[in-house]
DNA sequence: AAGGTTACCTGCCCGC
DNA sequence: TGCGGGCAGGTAACCT
């Protein structure tokens, strides 16, 4: 489901739970991709002292040092709700002392939840290597440049090599370079620097205008109070398969690269 | 050792 | 209507 715009969404409908105390917790039979390493029964009695984003994970820091690592996968969905309906895909759930809940729903089940002591997760395999956030300042020309002249593979997988930049998934990627007006299978070292210039600008510009479009929802996405985001309305490649170009009129193409499709214009994209 | 391929899952949509 | 194939927003364990 989510790249970096739709999990802040996510993030930022969860300033709700903060400072709720939970009551109870609720664990699916199901497997998830791994067990938590803490029982989540030690959640009980604890609070929410602070929400935040790390890449595509959401970290929940609850009293006595203890932090939720959430990952939502591909179909994960994490929502406040007042009544707990133990759906076929709720695989956890906190209920608070004002009897509301948290749930994450994840029909795929590529997510996860761990709990973990706060310390360590700086530790934590999932986030130890990680590269910057695509609207900080550590994202800059000269790091991209440095980054990208190392890899000969295409530029598209490259910009969604999480040790490059984190959050840019398969829509903004091809979003991103439609918008840079580069080629996707053009190979990362072969870029010149004024089109390095141009893509990094053009990363920036797609992750904050679809933050503030509350994501993109294409077939489940929603945020932790269940509406959609709109940023699909903005796509100018992404799913537009042989649907006209914006901007020439010509027909959107679509390839492999790594399993995954990509869309791009053969005419506006050199 | 970088870079490509496969696995992990369920659900939906399309063509036959 | 049913069934098989292909596809889906992610990540990392495997191979070469």
């Amino acid at each position: 489901m989510p790249e970096l715009p739709e999990v802040e969404t996510v993030c930022k409908g969860l300033k709700d739970i903060m400072d709720k105390r939970v009551e109870k917790v609720f664990r699916s039979e199901k497997k998830l991709r791994f067990e938590t390493q803490m029982d989540i029964s030690e959640l009980k009695n604890n609070s929410v002292l602070d929400i935040k984003r790390r890449a595509r994970y959401i970290i929940i820091d609850f009293s006595r040092g203890m932090s939720l690592l959430v990952h939502l996968g591909m179909s994960g969905k994490f929502i406040v709700v007042d009544k707990f309906s133990k759906l076929k895909h709720d695989h956890f759930a906190l209920q608070f002392n004002d009897n509301s809940w948290l749930v994450f729903n994840d029909a795929r089940r590529f997510g996860f939840v761990d709990l973990l002591k706060s310390k360590n997760l700086g530790k934590h395999k999932m986030l130890a290597n990680l590269g910057p956030e695509p609207l900080s300042d550590e994202f800059n020309l000269k790091y991209f440049s440095e980054q990208l002249s190392n890899k000969k593979m295409n530029i598209k997988t490259s910009l969604m090599d999480n040790k490059i930049v984190v959050g840019v998934g398969n829509i903004y990627a091809s979003e991103s370079l439609f918008d840079a007006g580069i080629l996707p299978d053009k190979l990362s070292n072969s870029l010149k620097e004024i089109e390095v210039r141009k893509l990094l600008k053009s990363i920036k510009k797609i992750i904050k205008n679809a933050i503030q479009a509350n994501g993109s929802s294409i077939r489940d996405y929603v945020d932790s109070g269940g509406n959609a985001g709109s940023f699909q309305n903005n796509f100018k490649v992404y799913s537009r398969f042989e649907e006209k170009c914006l901007i020439c009129k010509d027909l959107i193409k679509k390839i492999k690269q790594n399993g995954r499709s990509t869309f791009y214009c053969s005419t506006c994209q050199k």
